[in-house]
DNA sequence: GTCTATATGTTGATAGAC
DNA sequence: GTCTATCAACATATAGAC
């Protein structure tokens, strides 16, 4: 682990990002001084802000790469048109993917809780996008191919909930290779249950 | 909502947890501050440090709630003993119902990061939790009651990421009859999904 | 038990030399 | 682009009067 002493090669801007939102991820966001992103940077806090103007635009910029891969995928034709059940999976998957190719963005994403405007413009897109799907669970009910018997936004949020839960406790640094299982499983579970057995 | 002006009644210690357990939930544990707290309890900040030794003891005792409320529930009869599937269900159901009872504890609970000793106590403890419902579903795989494709461990993680979502999202201030349709919505999709045609 | 006043440290951010 | 030095604001926590 560079302590910032054995002055790590000089980074760019999108490489210091993302050590910025790392470090965001382990010690949160409000727990995290400016001080400690130069370190982990290997600068000084001084040469730090010269490269950023401040602690909220940093958020911004991470949470704001997050919200752009997620409305990538409801942008995809293979989510725009087809039955509404394979749509939903569709969407359902490459969120899954995106979450574990961008996670250290997803996962700052998802602790956003509201308290500066940079926060609350970042849950209005986050809720914008949310509601999209949920409209997709609500087609999908009405043509028969999920249960009809669990509330559309209801459904959308515990199975977005499982998706998402995915950055509370994937490692790829831990394990590499372990994404398209993750991935595989989500898919599966959402769909078909945990259930060998599975009727109503 | 009362700003400290029009002085509450008075609150007991445990009042008092609840509501400090709310204010570190919605601004966060981090950005909250001690004068944030003495304001939410109509409190001056030093009669507020009169009644608790400071903000760690806060977290502590907010996040122990929620661990022993999780505990008891692997300790009632019917998560010891019966089929591994039938005691897998019963716990998924109660931690379920527990979440929506024990809410604000439990939230608080699952944003602890381990930044300080009584974070790391807490994560220890909510580790030895996981555990012993990882070899719960590992059982009920081995009995064939639920699908083997998937790994234990990661199916515990998306089941329970699922359950614990709740606290993302459920607000039994504008909802407050809605825990028992939460939680039966968890049991359906966590054992059967979402799909209508449940084959493999 | 509640308050005012204050000690002491840390934070985000800037000025300005090199 | 990098640094040293510094500031004003705010944090946790305590002392001690009432």
């Amino acid at each position: 682990m560079p302590d910032g002493r054995g002055r790590p090669p000089r980074y760019s801007r999108d490489e210091l990002l993302e050590k910025v939102v790392t470090v965001f991820n382990e010690r949160g966001y409000e727990a995290t001084s400016m001080e400690d992103l130069a370190r982990a940077t290997g600068l000084n806090k001084s040469s730090f802000y010269h490269h950023f103007n401040g602690k909220e635009e940093l958020l911004g910029l991470g949470v704001g790469r997050a919200l752009d891969a997620l409305a990538a995928v409801l942008a995809e034709p293979a989510a725009c048109s087809g039955p509404p059940a394979r749509r939903l999976e569709h969407v359902v998957r490459r969120t899954a993917e995106v979450l574990v190719a961008e996670l250290p963005f997803v996962t700052l994403l998802l602790r956003v809780r509201g308290n500066t405007e940079v926060e609350r413009e970042a849950l209005g897109r986050r809720r914008d996008l949310d509601a999209r799907v949920a409209d997709m669970v609500r087609a999908a009910a009405d043509a028969g191919d999920i249960r009809p018997d669990i509330d559309p936004r209801l459904a959308t949020r515990l199975l977005f909930g499982m998706v998402n839960s995915i950055t509370e406790w994937y490692r790829p640094d831990l394990r590499p290779t372990a994404g398209p299982a993750v991935v595989d499983a989500v898919v599966t579970l959402a769909m078909h249950g945990l259930s060998t057995r599975s009727a109503q």
